[in-house]
DNA sequence: GCAAAAGTGTTGTCTCTACACCCATGT
DNA sequence: ACATGGGTGTAGAGACAACACTTTTGC
């Protein structure tokens, strides 16, 4: 974890003039083989004479922009504190900037206690990004984090509940159309394994064998002289993704819907 | 034209402050039944003193948003203020917030001139319309507004390229993914129409046989018992798009794209 | 009658769906 | 030996790509 530290040179530093109109959000999502998950905060606040807990709920990650980053970098800079890594999986995918996104009175009181406006208008522009589950350093700014399976989120704080869902529409979509699963996977992973990401994800069923002959097709998808280690019934195959097959072969499939 | 005046109680009257960080762009698209066109504003700059011109060229519509306005209704706004028109289809595509956008000489003149910091930074929430090519009123804020095939544009002020491509690209995705070609075309089109629609957008030629057999195949595209008129050869049989169908039938398709 | 676009079928290939059994490993 | 998931093939239906000629109208 933070394998990347040793570098100097990356935009993560910055400092600078913070801009208080608009905000980056971040929806972290993960897979684990069993639920897709999704990166929440803990938000807890106490009352600040008597220390008694106020109220205790969850936040997506998010982060104020400085006035010369560029918003990806602003997104990207919190999955690197988050996580230490560069290069993660992210997409721009809505701006949320409703003039009712505050409208909670704990989230009003948070800001306040926090020293922001309640009142002011923010924009926020919503990422979404993928990861593989691993290499995370469950804190932040202080705070707890930890993974929560999508299904059972029910309620969070402000309006992201609005934007999950915004991000799960958005990555659906994207998993429909580009080959991007394997960003949730380990860069060796199995065949039921990706059927099991597309299950959960999509929410469908899938039938293995029509599956696998999907995959058969994708010469961008190689089988690896490798097997699975270590469990209990035999040792699955092992693939990778060549994401430069795919760049080279994808053509622009116009199978267009009327 | 301005067929909805009448109606008082819409959301354009509103007035308030204006929000000085965040605006929008709108990327009105339109077909002409030969060139997929857009809606650019002429900008020329006059020097204060002598009244030489000092440039002129072409920008996208866009507007400040008020302080308690949706980020939609501020497109629908720019687009009831061109037209006259509501229910226009509109699709909020990408955000652009680059601290660099605004870096030409004369963009900066421009701002200036029009009583704003060409220093500070605005973010703009990109958004794309289409409009069926008639039912415009060729004015906007004084100045002079005109339709440009997509192909014939090379440059516009600020970032506005950028944001033209961009809503370019999203608009190839969507019209590949969802019917929405309709919203280019009359009412009431004929299969070439529709057919010439695709391949100009997509910039591909299609198959006129395979192209009627896959529209035969949406039970959401209706035939009519009426034809085109006026027209030197064979008259084309009218169709329309019945929503209400399409809404119905509409099965999330899983055939993902691993 | 001529110019112009409308309209129409077939064939081979590929992709989709539905469906059931044996195999290799760890315990 | 048994539990667990890994791995495989076939047949029918629908979609795709490639391809050329006749029809109806206005002039």
């Amino acid at each position: 974890m933070h394998a990347e530290t040793n570098n100097e040179t990356t935009v993560h530093k910055r400092i600078g003039t913070i801009n208080n109109s608009v905000s980056v959000d971040c929806v972290i999502f993960g897979f684990d083989f069993t639920n897709l998950n999704v990166l929440l905060v803990d938000r807890v606040m106490y009352d600040e004479h008597t220390g008694v807990e106020l109220f205790s709920d969850l936040t997506l990650t998010g982060n104020h922009i400085f006035e010369e980053e560029e918003l990806d970098d602003a997104a990207t800079r919190i999955l690197y504190e988050l996580t230490g890594l560069e290069n993660i999986y992210l997409e721009q995918f809505y701006v949320f900037g409703s003039p009712k996104r505050i409208t909670r009175q704990n989230d009003k009181k948070w800001l306040e206690a926090n020293g922001r406006d309640p009142e002011s208008r923010i924009f926020t522009v919503g990422y979404y990004s993928l990861l593989a589950t691993d290499n995370v350093t469950l804190q932040w700014k202080g705070r707890n984090v930890r993974w929560v399976p999508v299904s059972e989120i029910t309620d969070l704080a402000f309006d992201h509940m609005d934007i999950l869902h915004k991000a799960l529409g958005a990555l659906r979509k994207k998993l429909i159309n580009e080959p991007i699963g394997f960003e949730l996977l380990p860069a060796k992973f199995t065949l039921s394994q990706l059927q099991r990401l597309y299950e959960v994800v999509l929410g469908v069923p899938l039938d293995k064998r029509n599956f696998r002959k999907k995959i058969s097709r994708m010469n961008y998808l190689i089988p690896l002289d490798e097997k699975q280690k270590g469990v209990a019934h035999k040792p699955a195959r092992l693939y990778v993704f060549d994401r430069h097959i795919y760049e080279k072969n994808r053509k622009e499939l116009l199978d267009f819907a009327i």
